[in-house]
RNA sequence: GGCGAGGUAGCUCAGAUGGUUAGAGCGCAGGAUUCAUAACCCUGAGGUCAGGGGUUCAAUUCCCCUCCUCGCUACCA
């Protein structure tokens, strides 16, 4: 851990893709918590530049704006502003948040692959990319579609099968179309500009694996050493695209080309400080390219290569820019035991909660603090919300403060009382107290942001206990004084536990500094017991939390069942029919029923079964992806249909000389298409 | 298959450099209390630290193997 002290921060947290709305997955994984710990700096008034915007090239957002007959510009233009609001509204506090598509961000963006391409950091090759004649255009890989080579489903991209899930290059794909034009493209020449990664392995690995061992959180080390160690080493990566959406290569040979979607972005933290700066009048170098400057990044795990291998790696062979000091990145959240899907609608949508839950911006913060994946995977439940809300924020948190206040006004009229005899009990409960903010700082310093949270809990329990034991209502029966220290030190209790919680509640921290009056609200105020001074009026207590209830978990389930059961419905409907083939094609192919007799798990694959059928006419090999639903003893003297024409494919170096036919159902489950009753195997099918 | 991250009380999670009876919150059970949003406070039950080997005087903590979950990756027709 580096104990140095830094003279001011650059904060940033990934830059969201506009091509959607935010969801919970979102905060829980790195806008939460870099709000903390920004607040938390601001309370300790650190110099900070907390930095974002919105990601808006790439060639999803290009294909999202051709479905729905737009321009790219339509469709980040919408998203973003959905983003910045539902961000302003959660109060995440970004002293900037800008966009890529800014002005301002193309030129620095530009200027930087300038300085890479004058210094020769690229290497030049040219490669063969399909090419669309009638659109005149390289397409990208999500912009050709074909059937999977693996699993034959023939809607798969460029780069990747929805179906199966496997990677693919483009010119993997059997009978690739271009989804701009229908057409078949054709392979053409193009000629792209590469960062050697493998030239920066031995500084990366110096600086990640060794420099920062143990200050780094296990997962992000983890995936680094996975890249940077693994059997190849790490391969160049072309930093340019053929597309006409995203920032232009300033290049005059390079028409037609913009910036690879992961050059830019990263660059855009750069840009968004350099907005900042213009607009507040000061210079923006510091913040990236003094070495008293931490520059903190936080993601979700997603990202971590880019912000630990790539983006570094472009940093440091500029020359002038610091590195980032941490990059804190979260795992993923998951959402009642699935996955978050935005294209299924399994999703806490923000806006959404905005709209429902009112006012309750900070349970939604709580919670996905309390729960966040910082070391591993999480699941958010509705149960959970309620349980925390109900449990924690209204009985410990909100429940003590009302105490504190209500008391106060029952007896005192809402006038702080005096301090005036401390007793042994008052002594013990301040040294324990005292400790609190210390506590709290170190475990956010360390990007700890559940302890954090928990230690804070911590202190509201710590007030319950004190009027627990202390018993006011009973000493002001005979003993006034008494009770004006004990409610002198709640109230103080209370005003402490606002600035504490301030970095995870900022609105509640807000409220309870009104309630109370407070003037003094700076961290190194935290832990003394006069933030409020006898004789200052307090205002009437006003309930910080409500619980939820029942009613309203069942509801917020329910209408996830609901998309769950329209899913299942559109996949049926959505599956489109192919287009006409003639009898011909249809003869050509030839399927037969089979008899399975041997089968067994290829041991180098999770998914493929190696069968051994009967034609017939004798016995064939056939690889079949369906390990994973099939075991091998219940598949073997079952009779299915087999496609027995196809041309062979060698798959973990065995040859599959054939298709087993299977039917799949919504639910992604695989059927064996059996004859109804048992016949001679080799029996055609037409 | 390879690489990575995890597998600790019913649930969510803590447990640097191995060392007395393995911790917290929630949930549960019992008690106490009435100022407070039937909330708070106290006490308690609950774990062969995934399983099996090994190193050691001593392992949840180090090493090896196996199993399970997640991510990346691979020739998952």
């Amino acid at each position: 851990m580096s104990e140095k002290i830094f003279k001011r921060y650059t904060v940033t947290s990934a830059l969201p893709y506009a091509n959607g709305p935010l969801h919970i997955g979102h905060l829980a994984g790195c806008y939460i918590p870099s709000d903390i710990y920004v607040r938390y700096l601001r309370l300790q008034n650190r110099d900070v530049a907390y930095v974002c915007g919105s990601d808006e090239h790439g060639v999803a957002i290009t294909i999202k704006a051709k479905n729905e007959n737009i321009s790219p510009q339509e469709v980040v233009d919408r998203y973003h502003g959905i983003m910045k609001e539902s961000f302003k509204k959660f109060g995440i506090s970004f002293d900037h948040y800008s966009r890529t598509s800014s002005a301002i961000h193309h030129e620095t963006a530009g200027q930087l692959f300038r300085d890479l391409y004058d210094k020769g950091e690229f290497v030049e090759k040219e490669t063969e990319q399909y090419y669309d004649e009638e659109a005149g255009q390289f397409l990208a890989d999500r912009y050709i579609e074909g059937t999977c080579p693996n699993c034959g489903y023939e809607q798969a991209y460029g780069d990747q099968c929805e179906k199966c899930g496997s990677s693919l290059n483009p010119t993997d794909l059997i009978n690739p179309k271009s989804k701009l034009s229908g057409n078949t493209p054709v392979l053409k020449m193009t000629r792209h500009w590469f960062l050697d990664l493998g030239k920066y392995t031995p500084f990366l690995k110096q600086w990640i694996l060794k420099d920062h061992a143990h200050d780094w959180k296990n997962n992000v080390l983890g995936q680094c050493r996975s890249w940077l160690e693994a059997g190849e080493g790490l391969q160049a990566r072309s930093m340019t695209r053929d597309m006409d959406w995203g920032i232009p290569v300033p290049l005059p040979e390079a028409k037609g080309k913009v910036l690879y979607v992961w050059f830019d972005a990263p660059i855009g933290y750069i840009s968004s400080t350099k907005e900042w700066a213009k607009e507040k009048g000061i210079a923006w170098e510091p913040y990236w390219k003094d070495q008293e400057t931490k520059l903190v990044h936080f993601i979700g795990k997603d990202n971590i290569v880019f912000h630990c291998i790539t983006f570094p790696a472009i940093l440091k062979t500029h020359g002038d820019f610091i590195l980032p000091d941490n990059v804190p990145a979260n795992e993923f959240l998951n959402l009642e035991g699935q996955k978050i899907s935005t294209s299924r609608n399994w999703a806490v949508w923000l806006h959404e909660y905005l709209e429902e839950f009112p006012g309750q911006e900070d349970v939604l913060r709580y919670v996905l603090t309390a729960n966040a994946p910082e070391t591993k995977d999480n699941d958010f439940t509705w149960k959970d919300f309620q349980a925390r809300n109900n449990n924690e924020l209204v009985a410990i948190y909100g429940n003590f403060v009302n105490r504190a206040v209500v008391l106060t006004h029952k007896y005192f009229e809402g006038k702080v009382p005096e301090n005036s005899d401390p007793q042994p009990i008052d002594e013990e409960l301040l040294l324990a107290l005292k400790s609190y903010p210390d506590k709290i700082a170190q475990s956010l310093e360390r990007y700890r942001f559940r302890e954090a949270l928990a230690l804070m809990m911590d202190f509201a329990r710590t007030g319950n206990k004190y009027l627990a034991d202390t018993e006011p209502w009973k000493t002001i029966k005979n003993d006034r004084e008494r009770t004006g220290t004990i409610l002198n030190i709640a109230l103080n209790i209370a005003a402490n536990l606002s600035i504490l919680s301030a970095p995870f509640l900022p609105f509640t921290a807000e409220k309870i500094k009104e309630m109370l009056h407070l003037k003094i609200f700076k961290w190194e105020n935290a832990g003394q017991m006069d933030l409020l001074k006898a004789g200052e009026e307090i205002k009437p207590a006003a309930l910080l939390f409500k619980k939820v209830e029942d009613s309203t978990v069942e509801e917020q389930v329910q209408k996830l069942l609901e998309s769950k059961r329209k899913n299942k419905e559109v996949q049926h409907e959505t599956v489109p029919v192919k287009p006409l083939v003639s009898f011909d094609d249809f003869t050509r192919l030839d399927l037969r029923i089979v008899t399975i007799l041997k089968a067994e798990k290829v041991k180098k694959s999770k998914k493929l079964l190696q069968l051994t059928v009967d034609t017939g006419q004798g016995q064939k090999t056939v690889l079949s992806g369906v390990a994973e639903q099939f075991d091998p003893g219940y598949l073997i003297g079952k009779q299915v249909t087999m496609l027995i024409n196809l041309a062979p494919k060698k798959m973990a170096g065995i040859a599959s000389e054939g298709m087993i036919l299977m039917a799949e159902d919504a639910g992604g489950k695989y059927k064996l298409l059996t004859p109804h009753e048992a016949t001679s195997p080799g029996s055609t099918i037409s």
